[in-house]
DNA sequence: TCAACGGCTTGACGCAGATCAACGATCCCG
DNA sequence: CGGGATCGTTGATCTGCGTCAAGCCGTTGA
């Protein structure tokens, strides 16, 4: 299961929260002193390896996570364990947000990292009184939906490169409003994994990251980190016209 | 374009909010006289018909809607003309939360109905002080964000007989939770729509309503309308275990 | 009443990507 | 540093669904 963090350099007195790097990209990044002294009180930050099992799905969901450090991917599954990644998680996403009394999803540590853990209801009874905060879950959920058009898009209607092309366009952007060039992407996540994100198998990921890398659009720097060599080409194949490209 | 509704059997003084009967079903319905009263203030209610455009992919997103009746595609297209409907509208569904500064996807007119537009920016400052609309509104996009994972399982992993299958429980659930039987089942689109939906063709949606039809598991009444005979086996070949199924 | 049109169905065929299979590369853990 | 397990790549073959094509049916409008 999950340990608890002990390396918590605070002792009670201060917010453990003005020390969080993954502020400024959660939800929590709205909220000033007050509201995040209350926040903090109702959360319990953790660790997890890589692999741990953070949400089941159809288990009573009664956690809420925001995640401060690692990767975390969200899947569902058929019952003949055909899989379903709807989603990968880093740094301050959200977790949680769309459910009912059960998971409808599980989710997994990719890498090692850190989380900080809600109930679902003192969250929610704490969200009455920080209207900000709602705002900014709301807008986030926003977010959240639209990218999940764009990938209904790619799933019901694109091929197998362009499914490529998209999802190394969108590492490529997640990277540079973290701050990054958006050249080099890190791939965390296995062959297998990205297939099951993009509706393919692992021959053909790999098959397509082959036929890229031959035309000179990518280049491999390990298994799990590539530079993209020809940007405009790559928003080309990904179906977008070219230039800039928000899916 | 859009028509004022001329209908309107009050003058000004009474609420037309108290008379529509997509209160209940929409967001709104969360909202006591005061709010609904403020809301109203704000909102235009239009009647649209049949293929009317609602909303254009790339234009500026300035309007949020309320459907009141009838029923609205939603879609995304490529630029070679390949289309994938996110999501049917009917009454009580909200448009127009996935925005950023533009519309990432069209709305358009299925059958005729009637809205209540908002202007963007009026609603969002009015939410400020409607934190149970702001709740509601919260509570909405998570269950769309639900839907919409269940939709990537659908689009990434599932075969074109458990599509269909999982198509008709979905229109039989929304049935069932509007009131009736979930037996019989009305299709207000063409067979082009379900494909775009379903990530098929029109070929494949057909041939796959046959075998259903063959199967004994279905029972068309019109083009446009059929009835479930079994709706265990339905539920078995849409992937979910038989049961239920809140997928 | 009938022609023209759009939507639907059915059949024949082709292909993108799945499946099956073999092998090479990488990563652990002792 | 060595051996087994896992992950990734590549090739050969198969197949579910797409594509192309033809015909049907209901609706509309003159």
């Amino acid at each position: 299961m999950i340990a608890l963090v002990e390396a918590c350099p605070n002792e009670g007195r201060t917010n453990p929260c003005s020390l969080c790097s993954a502020r400024r990209l959660s939800v929590c990044g709205v909220l000033a002193d007050e509201g995040l002294q209350r926040l903090s009180a109702i959360s319990e930050h953790e660790t997890f390896q890589a692999g741990e099992i953070l949400v089941r799905e159809g288990d009573p969901a009664t956690n809420l996570f925001n995640i401060t450090a690692g990767s975390v991917r969200v899947y569902k599954l058929l019952p003949d364990g055909r899989r379903q990644i709807v989603g990968f998680l880093f740094a301050g996403d959200f977790l949680g947000l769309a459910t009912g009394d059960r998971y409808a999803f599980s989710a997994e540590a990719l890498t090692a990292g850190s989380a900080c853990r809600f109930h679902k209801k003192a969250y929610r009874k704490l969200l009455v009184s920080l209207p900000d905060l709602e705002t900014a879950l709301l807008d986030r959920a926003s977010h959240e939906l639209q990218a999940a058009h764009n990938q209904m898009l790619l799933l019901g209607r694109k091929t197998a490169v362009e499914r490529l092309a998209s999802f190394l366009m969108d590492l490529s952007h997640r990277d540079r409003r973290a701050g990054g060039e958006g050249r080099v992407i890190l791939l965390p996540m296995t062959r297998a994994e990205i297939a099951d994100y993009l509706g393919l198998t692992t021959e053909t990921v790999s098959r397509v990251t082959s036929r890229l890398k031959v035309r000179g659009v990518i280049r491999l720097l390990t298994l799990h980190s590539l530079s993209i060599e020809k940007p405009a080409e790559l928003a080309t194949l990904a179906g977008l016209d070219a230039s800039d490209g928000s899916a």
